[in-house]
DNA sequence: GCGAGATGCTTGTAGCGTACAATTAGTTGT
DNA sequence: ACAACTAATTGTACGCTACAAGCATCTCGC
């Protein structure tokens, strides 16, 4: 059986698939105890609310690059959960300018406290340089792939 | 722990959350034309007994890292389409040794070089250095990744 | 050898995340 | 004022996943 070489471009690949189950598997392993009822999807909604400030569906939809009506369910389980509020905006009635509240704030912040300990001790051999570099490269790939695709 | 750290673990998150998106986006983007039958999930199945030739489903399962049902299911697709064979495994009546077929490997290809030319273009600016230290970077923090959760 | 428990795989079921299509309600341009 | 457009929601369907239950087979201690 005659192998094609790998390419550059095949490791790399084969890194990001990689990524993408190891993301996945940490998270249903994770989640399933601290069961709070904030779903990942949704959770991403809230960090963009509290990040980037209030906005509107379809916007929030196009930042994440989601459906509306996918992001239309999340943010219902958002209001639902008190985490997120609907004011009415007032140049359009079809639509309303979604805010994260006082509570959807505090969830984020415990989140974000635990998780970046996560991070602490997942990249402590790490030099600082080094995780610097990763995000660097990362986000330069995400902004060229986002350039490419969409 | 400084503040400083922790802002940065923030934005190599952030970017992590975004590849993902935007993965699962330019996927079903994608593959919604090339319709040929072979899921994103069972293609990774086919690629691992391309590239580390024929095993168990319950070792593939581990490998990458899903629950042996879904394997399953995912194997059953490949064999139904062709793409994989199952040969019994002589030391073990229970268990099936999963081979990719010619029609397999023929396929990964395919797609391999169609994939490989998006990233060539895709990466066209970056230099040959920035390229080998993105997938090193990355590498390493899928290992060290695996490491801390598995 | 033989029966109990372990193991490899499949099937049943359920949940999340997503997209597209159809619908409802409100807005805008002429 | 009415048609065309737009914002959001709801209906539907599908992919990917995991856990639990079941079936077939193997292994080990006796």
């Amino acid at each position: 059986m005659r192998k094609a070489e790998l390419s550059e471009y095949d490791l790399l690949n084969s890194e990001l698939f990689r990524l993408s189950r190891l993301t996945e598997r940490v998270h249903t392993r994770h989640t399933a105890k601290q069961n709070d009822g904030v779903e990942r999807a949704a959770y991403l909604l809230l960090v963009m609310l509290v990040k980037h400030g209030p906005r509107r569906l379809s916007v929030l939809a196009e930042e994440v690059h989601s459906d509306a009506s996918t992001v239309s369910r999340q943010v219902a389980q958002l209001v639902r959960l008190g985490l997120v509020e609907r004011r009415p905006d007032p140049t359009d009635g079809r639509a309303s300018t979604l805010a994260a509240t006082e509570a959807g704030e505090h969830n984020i912040e415990c989140k974000r406290r635990v998780r970046n300990e996560a991070y602490a001790e997942l990249l402590a051999n790490w030099t600082e340089q080094d995780r610097r570099r990763l995000h660097e490269l990362l986000a330069r790939f995400n902004d060229d792939f986002e350039g490419y695709f969409l």
